[in-house]
DNA sequence: ACCAAAAAGGAAAACGTTTTCCTATTTCTC
DNA sequence: GAGAAATAGGAAAACGTTTTCCTTTTTGGT
């Protein structure tokens, strides 16, 4: 057991709130007994207990992170975002896995509450309109009010509530742009849109920007164009493979993330279609594997690091505010810019160079 | 604030005492009684505050988990092995970078400390023998002690003290194996070496494997043959960039990870060498990325999910023998076995099944 | 029916802090 | 130099639990 402050109390000759003033800078301690403190301090490596402090203060100094999987690679810059600015901060970060699953999600949620977390950073898949959902909304929505409130923030996209900050990028123009380059300066005439599932709003976003590129550019959207997939490259690789197995059209393909386009790579140089001469393909995210495989994927950027920061940096800030004792300030949804990527993919031969790969 | 133990025992008119035992199970609580409190609990969604109760009886159900990087591909199914067995032993992770540096390493252990986790598995960056490595030894090595004992493992490699669990492969085998092969199967004479730090214990371990294989295969040690490089794929671009450049021969790379192995692609791909014909290239962890890129990358496997899932299970059992009051068990160095697998890069057209793919 | 033993359940101490409240001392002000 | 004001610093309450130590009630054996 490490030394209390009662022990350092009884070495240095002063009582525990003596050395209590001394560890937090209060005022109204003596520089004689200041320093004798202090040297006890030194010398048996005591460090204030932060449960029993947490437990007094109300204030634990950690944040949740709640994501679907360390393993989607989309994630880890925005970890390393968050656990930098929180570092900053004086915030420890503690990361939990939903698996996709809402259940695991509420049950986090409720579990990290019962641990006094401070706030909570939430890559949510709660998304429909059903009575458990509303629940979890509801209850995430009280979290947030007042009393002691621990804020919420969500990433990626803004959760159905009109109440909860979120910082995200806006997924229906970045889809229309996406579209709209493989139109206008691929030229592509016949894009084939993979999809992740339908159901999720961020899905619902791509399709619209998807729809609306067609659209404006006079090309006419094809129900069969579209395919729904589940996020893995093996998704990916099946959509392709069918569509080529129908001898279906296409010179370009739109796919809602890098891993499913990176399944779409593979199926392709499979079939022996040549990228980017006969099919250009654009993924989405810009994870790092997508400068790493060959050819390397055209995609859009979404600046992930700055994601986890940006939202770490508003917790900080909201948490202040509160802790002033003012009421919680109002909803913000931090907006964040995306950029297109141009890859050999898309582009022959457009290489770029390694030394920029932070891989 | 949530509701507490107290708001809960007015509410099922008992007393506090009664309250703990109804939720800790504990005995001599009659059965009406406990159904009134149950009835309370439930409809004011009462859950024991964690802090409280951590403070109370000196267990924090957490576990705290120190890596170099999360951006480190080969620590996400570590990290997904340690968290699902954590989950399903009641225990919850925290998990902190340490972004190679032994000084951060030192502060992390020390706050996890001072929070009271109940135990510590450990990528360790600490290496050779100074001064200050020394110390920091010895205080995980006290940490591990009696008293109150706070038990450490470390991956990938046996940490340099006798006392500490470890969970790893064996390294310089595993090369030995890696550069044997490479030798008797693919016919390879003329073997590059792309190192990590020599001064890492891993570095050395496979250092030794790969002089081993050389000479028992009566292959001639050649030193220009081994580049120190720093586990980036850019290191490995620029090796074989200046090796080519001295107009050198090689027929076959022996890489110390993957993500060098990648750089080292790219940088054949540059030189128009064709991959697996002029040269054979074996890398090394078989992160996901290997199965991914073109031509994929024929590694050395490394269990790493069971990796994770080991080193948590072992945490737990020594948990429960220290809980149990007796003294903290035998150290033990639990030796996983790892697998060569063939791909692209040594194996012409061997192509497999992006069905199997986890990504 | 009586007594011992077992079971039930409450009061209060303890965990390691922070902070309020108080008293004693020092420092000003005139 | 006297009184007021400011400063130092200790004792104790409080945070939300678990658990020990009791006292009271129930059970069971004869």
């Amino acid at each position: 057991m490490s030394v209390s402050i009662k022990e350092v109390a009884n070495r240095a000759g002063v009582s525990i709130s003596t050395v209590s003033r001394v560890i937090n800078g209060s005022k109204n301690v003596s520089p004689l007994l200041k320093v004798k403190v202090e040297r006890v301090i030194a010398e048996t490596n005591y460090s204030a207990n932060s449960i029993a402090r947490g437990l007094k203060i109300s204030k634990t100094n950690k944040i949740a992170v709640i994501i679907t999987a360390i393993s989607r690679t989309f994630f880890t810059d925005i970890l390393e975002g968050i656990s930098k600015e929180a570092e900053e901060n004086g915030y420890s970060v503690v990361i939990a896995e939903t698996h996709d699953s809402i259940e695991k999600e509420m049950y986090l949620v409720d579990y990290f509450v019962s641990q006094w977390v401070d706030g909570i950073i939430l890559a949510s898949s709660a998304y429909g309109n059903d009575m458990k959902v509303r629940r979890y909304l509801d209850r995430l929505d009280k979290l947030n009010k007042k009393g002691t409130r621990i804020p919420v923030i969500t990433l990626e996209y803004p959760i159905n509530n009109k109440n909860i900050d979120a910082v995200t990028i806006d997924n229906e123009k970045a889809a229309y742009e996406a579209v709209t380059y493989l139109i206008r300066q691929i030229h592509c005439r016949n894009i084939l849109h993979i999809c992740i599932p339908f159901e999720h709003y961020l899905g619902q976003k791509r399709m619209e920007g998807y729809r609306r590129a067609l659209e404006e550019n006079a090309l006419p959207f094809l129900p069969e164009n579209v395919v729904e997939c589940d996020y893995t490259s093996y998704s990916g690789y099946k959509a392709i493979k069918k569509i080529a197995e129908e001898r279906r059209d296409f010179d370009g393909i739109f796919c809602d993330n890098d891993q499913m386009a990176v399944g779409v790579l593979k199926a392709c140089e499979e079939l022996h279609i040549r990228i980017p001469e006969d099919v250009a393909i654009m993924g989405n995210d810009d994870v790092f594997v997508a400068s790493v495989v060959s050819p390397s994927l055209s995609s859009i950027h979404v600046p992930k690091y700055e994601m986890g920061a940006l939202a770490m940096k508003r917790l900080v800030e909201v948490l202040k505010i509160i802790e002033a004792g003012q009421k919680g300030p109002k909803r913000k949804v931090l907006l964040l810019e995306h950029e297109i990527v141009e890859r050999e993919s898309t582009v022959k031969n457009n290489r770029e160079s390694l030394q920029y790969l932070s891989w």
